[in-house]
DNA sequence: TTAAATTACTACGACGGTATAGCATATCAG
DNA sequence: CTGATATGCTATACCGTCGTAGTAATTTAA
């Protein structure tokens, strides 16, 4: 897998938030529509409240609310909190240092393409998603 | 990380056994000059002989020997026998389908990017990678 | 006021990738 | 022959990701 489970989770739920036009989802709610494990998605969901991509209401009525503005929020953004991006950034045989001064066999090849994903990764945002018109979650 | 690190490993060790003058490798040998975990790269060996990459040589003066043509071993090909391909060809957010007709939303934009990089590694040979003349392993 | 609805915290278990250790097996130089 | 030099096999431990479970804390509708 490239990204980690927990990452599409992440942006799974952050995407549905962004498409509906409710304003406060309850953890219950998104277990639900987006059928993710109850408890796992309870953590995934205290853990972007605390990165700041959501705002959590306690108690009764409560839920999760965005917090962000959507054209905001980049994949990498999402992927730093959960993993972290080094991971793929880093030099595909596993060598400590990348460069074109210092390359591995594969990084004349590799280095364009992966700039490329990072790219990806780094320039869209929840607000481009959303324009996609696509109901998969 | 994109590969895991035993993929890492074994690109490592086809790589520079293809772009040495030695014929015959012993996993004492190549366990120093790659700087690999002892038992962990003897493991590797093992399995990269019973995939067909290498032939093992048993006993006194044994070894391991190159066994098909550098031209035609691909990374895929590697990769497909330690971690198995299909995490590099699922759908981005882990739908169980992936495809033009049923898309996800970051199908449009992610689907051409994968295809560059499954091109990458399902056309990049051992011998092609051998003419980079870098010493880096 | 109280009970229901809701999020927060923490510990635990399952699983795969990574790494280590010991013993078994094979071959050949001497 | 025999000992030294190799590879082959299997069990175990570690760690991060994924998933489950129970309990505490918070808010508000009724
Ligand atoms: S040095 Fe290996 S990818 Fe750049
Ligand atoms: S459906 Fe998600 S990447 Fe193709």
């Amino acid at each position: 897998m490239i990204l980690t489970k927990t990452s599409q989770y992440a942006v799974r739920v952050l995407t549905y938030m962004i498409q509906s036009d409710l304003r406060v989802f309850s953890a219950h709610h998104l277990i639900k529509a987006l059928s993710i494990p109850d408890k796992y998605l309870r953590q995934l969901l205290t853990t972007l409240s605390k990165a700041g991509f959501i705002k959590s209401i306690r108690g009764r009525e409560g839920g999760y609310v965005l917090a962000r503005n959507p054209d905001k929020i980049r994949l990498s953004d999402i992927i730093e909190v959960i993993d972290g991006m080094e991971r793929y950034e880093r030099c595909l045989l596993g060598f400590p240092s990348c460069s074109d001064d210092n390359p591995c066999s594969l990084h004349r090849k590799w280095a364009p393409l992966r700039e490329q994903m990072l790219h990806f990764l780094r320039e869209t945002t929840l607000d481009e998603i959303r324009q996609n018109d696509i109901t998969k979650f």
